[in-house]
DNA sequence: ACGTGATCCTGGAAGC
DNA sequence: TGCTTCCAGGATCACG
C-alpha cells in the first residue's frame, strides 16, 4: 500500500533508467483502472523523457508537451524490465523506452490510474492539492489556522489532502503517536503548541521512511522488482492489544473515519 | 459549508 | 479441505 515515501522511494527507483529515454510505444492491456486510460496517453510516444517528479502520491513523467501521470493506488507497482518480458496477470501498461526496457505498471485491484496531462492544463485531480510535507509550505501555522473550529478528528484532519497531501493511514497514526496527541480528539481542540509538534513529527518520520527505502507491507515492490519488506519499525500501526514501546500500556484500535486507527491510551491525550 | 459514509477492486487471511 | 466473509487502502461522490 504505497504511501508517500514508496511513490518517493519509486520514483528515485524508476528515474536513472527512464531519464533520456525516448517513448516508443504504450501498451495498454486494460483501461479499466481508477478512471479509464485515456487515449490521449498515445501523445507521448515519440517523446523524450525529460524529467519525473512527485506532487503527493501521484508520480508526473514529464515528456516535454506534458506528463504521464501516475498513481499507484494501493496495490499498483512499477518495475523497469526488458520490454520482452511475457506480461503476467494485473500487467495493465507498459511504457516501452528505445534502449528496450519498459515501465511496467501492475495492480491487482486497478485502485490506481495512469493519465495525460498536457502541459496547458492542470487535471483537477492535481489543482485542489494542499503543500507537500516535506516542505516549507507545510508550516505549523497553516494547521493551526485550518483547524480552528473543526470537530472532525485531528487524525482525519491531516488526512485531509487539501490540508497536506500525502500522509496516509500508517503516517498519521505514527505521527500522532510521536507528537503524544490522541487520533480521535478534535482538530479545533489541539493547541498551537502541539501542532507545531505534529508538523515536526510528520515530517520525520516521511523523511525516514523515505531514508530506509519506504516502509512495505505487502503490495510494494522496489522499482527493480526485488519484493519488498519492513524497512521502517512502526510504533503503533498494526499493533493492537501489544505494549507500548514507551510505557508498556496496551495499545488500542479504534475506527476513525472508516479507518483502522492505533494509540497509546496512555501516552496520547 | 461541513461532516460523514458508501464506493471502487482483488487477493490474502480468517472463520466456519 | 473448501467454502464464505472480512479486510485493506486513497480519493471521489452522494448524502444529511
Amino acid at each position: 500500500m504505497p504511501e508517500l515515501p514508496e511513490v518517493e522511494v519509486s520514483r528515485l527507483g524508476i528515474t536513472p533508467w527512464l531519464q533520456g529515454q525516448t517513448i516508443t510505444n504504450i501498451i495498454v492491456r486494460d483501461v479499466r483502472l481508477r478512471w479509464p486510460v485515456p487515449d490521449t496517453l498515445q501523445q507521448a510516444c515519440g517523446r523524450t523523457i525529460q524529467h519525473i517528479r512527485r506532487r503527493a502520491k501521484y508520480l508526473l513523467i514529464n515528456v516535454g508537451i506534458g506528463d504521464i501521470v501516475l498513481h499507484l493506488g494501493m496495490s499498483g507497482k512499477l518495475r523497469v524490465i526488458d520490454a520482452q518480458h511475457p506480461p503476467v496477470k494485473h500487467d495493465h501498461v507498459d511504457i516501452v523506452l528505445s534502449n528496450g526496457k519498459c515501465l511496467r505498471y501492475n495492480d491487482p485491484r486497478r485502485f490506481g490510474a495512469c493519465l495525460w496531462q498536457p502541459n496547458d492544463v492542470l487535471l483537477p485531480l492535481l489543482s485542489k492539492l494542499g503543500p507537500e510535507p516535506l516542505t516549507s509550505d507545510f508550516t505549523p501555522q497553516r494547521l493551526i489556522t485550518l483547524a480552528k473550529g473543526k470537530k472532525s478528528p485531528v487524525k482525519t484532519f491531516i488526512m485531509d489532502n487539501d490540508v497536506v497531501v500525502g500522509v496516509g493511514n500508517i503516517y498519521a497514526n505514527e505521527a500522532l503517536f510521536m507528537a503524544g496527541i490522541d487520533p480521535r480528539r478534535a482538530a479545533g481542540r489541539v493547541s498551537a503548541k502541539r501542532y507545531q509538534m505534529l508538523t515536526q513529527t510528520i515530517k520525520t518520520v516521511l523523511e525516514k521512511a523515505i531514508a530506509q527505502g519506504g516502509t512495505t507491507l505487502k503490495d510494494f515492490a522496489q522499482s527493480d522488482g526485488s519484493p519488498g519488506y519492513f524497512a521502517q519499525h512502526l510504533r503503533v500501526y498494526g499493533r493492537s492489544g501489544e505494549p507500548c514501546e514507551v510505557c508498556d500500556t496496551e495499545i488500542k484500535s479504534v475506527v476513525i473515519g472508516q479507518r483502522n486507527t492505533f494509540f497509546c491510551p496512555e501516552c496520547q491525550r
